[in-house]
DNA sequence: GTCAAAATCCGAACATCGTTCAGTCTAGTG
DNA sequence: CACTAGACTGAACGATGTTCGGATTTTGAC
């Protein structure tokens, strides 16, 4: 039997843990990534800087923390595509949706490719394979699956070694590279989302079956 | 008649100028973005950490020029591809040449589109349209005249509103979200540069008249 | 209820960082 | 030669991430 109920102690931990994590999303989102720092935050929750090394590990651990919770966010907002779509529309508004998260939370976005990348050498695990890495995100795998159904549909050519897998890494580089530069070099010129589903709908075209 | 010839104390300053920049450069191949500090750059060229704000206005600025140098090698990488291609092949594999580049100098390639983003907005002069920010961007110009060649030979299909600057967008967003996912999330399982290719090839088929 | 152990939390300190400033030395100009 | 502008340094300032010893509180076992 799993002890489900956690004792009040514990609850009070998650509780400060999840201030700490508000106050440095609050801070990065007003100040941004380079006004965080350990005292702003302690300030923030009227702690004092050393007091926050008993819910984290140190400055680094909170930013990988804060980014997990945007990659939550992320998967969420491309579950929020109406399913009722035909698959390759289906997959071009997963797309859509990507690059709109990047523009509305442009912080959080900058945080998870900038800032993580070079953290999470060092905090997250080395995976064997980058499929069997993939496969843990959820927002790739929202990708993925909305793949998979324009394959099922018999709408995309798949050919040996250019599977699903492979055909969603193509999308994800995709609109990756238009969150990017929307939230980087034209972060003062945004295009029109319609643009964006322009794009999106060229490269669906050479993916279709012919 | 303009005065071409330097003074010793110019060209002085100006060989003390690379040797920060060099130093810069060494350190953040070596030691990472966050192993570059002013002190370490100083020793490494035997001078005192206060002697480089006579050669820059201060880190920011060091960190805007080592990327001003990147951004002119990247440009020189993709004159590199084979003007002797047809069309469609030298576009793709100007993108290739694009990918190819960030994975082989993955450190100036994080600092171009990591750091440099959060800085420019204060060290950049805000362009009037993205046309014209582009426009004097020599990397991009690369990509704009291969597409160009393109259309010109009534390959690819254009729309009103979407012309050759538009696909031209459309094809740095590919190219830059695999050279970005290629240094970060992917940058201990890199595919084969083919995988690159074919699916280059696949937007471009989606561009193709027919 | 008692009491040791564990969890919190803080003040002070340390090392490091970017940057400034007063001053010294030197090269170039009149 | 005198003078000025540039080059360069040492010491310092404020801010940062982090550590450590100790004070205080909460918890769980007897």
């Amino acid at each position: 039997m799993v002890q489900e109920s956690i004792s009040p102690r514990e609850r009070r931990h998650q509780r400060t843990q999840q201030a700490i994590l508000t106050a440095a999303r609050e801070i990065i989102h007003s100040e941004g990534v380079a006004g965080l720092s350990m005292r702003a935050i302690a300030e923030r929750i009227d702690y004092s800087p050393a007091g926050l090394y008993e819910y984290f590990g140190g400055k680094d651990e909170i930013i990988v923390a804060v980014c997990d919770e945007a990659f939550e966010q992320l998967a969420q907002a491309l579950r929020n595509t109406d399913p009722a779509l035909p698959p390759v529309e289906y997959l071009r508004e997963c797309g859509v949706n990507y690059v709109r998260f990047a523009i509305d939370n442009t912080d959080a976005f900058l945080l998870m490719f900038t800032q993580a990348p070079l953290l999470s050498l060092d905090h997250y695990p080395p995976a064997a394979t980058l499929e069997s890495l993939l496969r843990q995100s959820p927002a790739f795998m929202v990708l993925h699956d909305a793949v998979e159904r324009c394959v099922d549909a018999g709408l995309f050519a798949t050919q040996p070694g250019r599977g699903v897998f492979e055909i969603a890494i193509a999308c994800w580089q995709m609109v990756h590279g238009m969150a990017m530069l929307a939230v980087t070099i034209m972060r003062q010129h945004q295009p029109s989302l319609d643009s964006y589903r322009a794009s999106l709908n060229l490269l669906a075209l050479g993916m279709i079956k012919r």
